[in-house]
DNA sequence: TTTGCTTTTGAACACTTGTTCATTAATCTT
DNA sequence: AAGATTAATGAACAAGTGTTCAAAAGCAAA
């Protein structure tokens, strides 16, 4: 179907969903409101609901499509356990310096999603774990790891690269070459056997 | 001076933020109302005004609190690095552990501090790092240690140890001494030469 | 220029927000 | 029992909440 007439739906769609995602990571989503997401687009209140239903569907598609885009982009297996997890370490980095706002909200905002879509975003998570977990056993069972459980190993390794979104600056101290050469250090002696 | 008369100050007080802690923790500072959590304790909204000024004072209290208690807790230094360090990292994941509500605030109710209050419990967190990244200096200079940026490995450290407050259930697969054996595990070939 | 469709406005709805305060109730001291 | 002091109520305030909707405005094709 040909573009709708007399529409500025494309224009102003992606603008709502940026607007809310910086205003969301900035203040949080129970303390921004829908007049001072129209504000920022430009708009009336009620011209956001050409956009989405409601409040709570402005705040989980934006959780969702960063997890997906996250699970489309994570490195698909390949090599030895030890570059894979390299791999897993300098992608996870970096995937997450490009979006600090999605990364903020992604963590911060679960407890205000429905149970419904609570489910669905963790669900996302837990697949997205699972990749790394999977790179542990294999590493585990191929005699290269010593990680006593896989499940923790996880989580703590993930926990461990996440934090760097609290601190890291692009105009910084340190380049994210180095800021991932030095997890990969200590990843990897972390786990070595 | 003597106790004041005609009063039950002394134990709705604490009541009140009790009720705040566990309301903030579960629903987010912004999402609950001077009326919530004058429900939780049995009386009116109004009657809240006389044990705290305002909300601000209320969130700031507690995190300051809990701040204030992990700083006076933290073991102080003794023996060697690699002996500190173990006594650190059981230490966090122990004291973390036993106040999930209160970490929680602590780390997600930030941005919903004044400048002020902000700027005085980020002081209090720097001064909290500062002690594990001491050790770590120590480590490093003597020899013990192979950490090519302390601070980063401080911070490293810090956000894998707090990351057990997501998972960890105490009626869950593991004990906390199973998670404190591997997180120093990890932790230790981490950081070692 | 008229017709048909999309987008936006702006007002309205029914509640909730943090906070204040005069009044009432409860307790302790004498 | 009387007086003093504190705590709690409950109503009020002005402002803000998410959401709806008839009406107006904007635009493209006929």
């Amino acid at each position: 179907m040909a573009r709708t007439t007399g529409s500025h739906s494309d224009i102003t769609g992606p603008r709502v969903r940026s607007a809310a995602l910086r205003l969301f990571a900035r203040g949080g989503y129970a303390a921004v409101s829908m007049r001072a997401i129209a504000r920022e687009v430009g708009v009336q209140a009620g011209a956001l609901y050409n956009y989405t239903p409601d409040k709570q569907s402005l705040l989980f598609d934006l959780m969702r499509g960063h997890m997906d885009e996250l699970l489309e982009s994570v490195p698909k297996r390949g090599g030895t356990p030890l570059d894979q997890l390299q791999e897993f370490v300098a992608f996870h980095i970096r995937f997450h310096a490009d979006r600090p706002d999605e990364v903020f909200i992604a963590y911060m905002e679960l407890r205000n999603l429905s149970p419904e879509n609570f489910a669905e975003i963790e669900g996302l998570r837990r697949a997205y774990e699972d990749r790394l977990e999977a790179i542990l056993r294999a590493g585990v069972k191929s005699g290269d790891f010593a990680v006593a459980d896989t499940k923790i190993g996880t989580l703590a390794i993930i926990a461990m690269l996440t934090g760097v979104n609290t601190w890291f600056r692009r105009e910084g101290r340190l380049s994210l070459d180095e800021v991932v050469a030095q997890y990969w250090d200590m990843v990897r002696k972390a786990v070595l056997a």
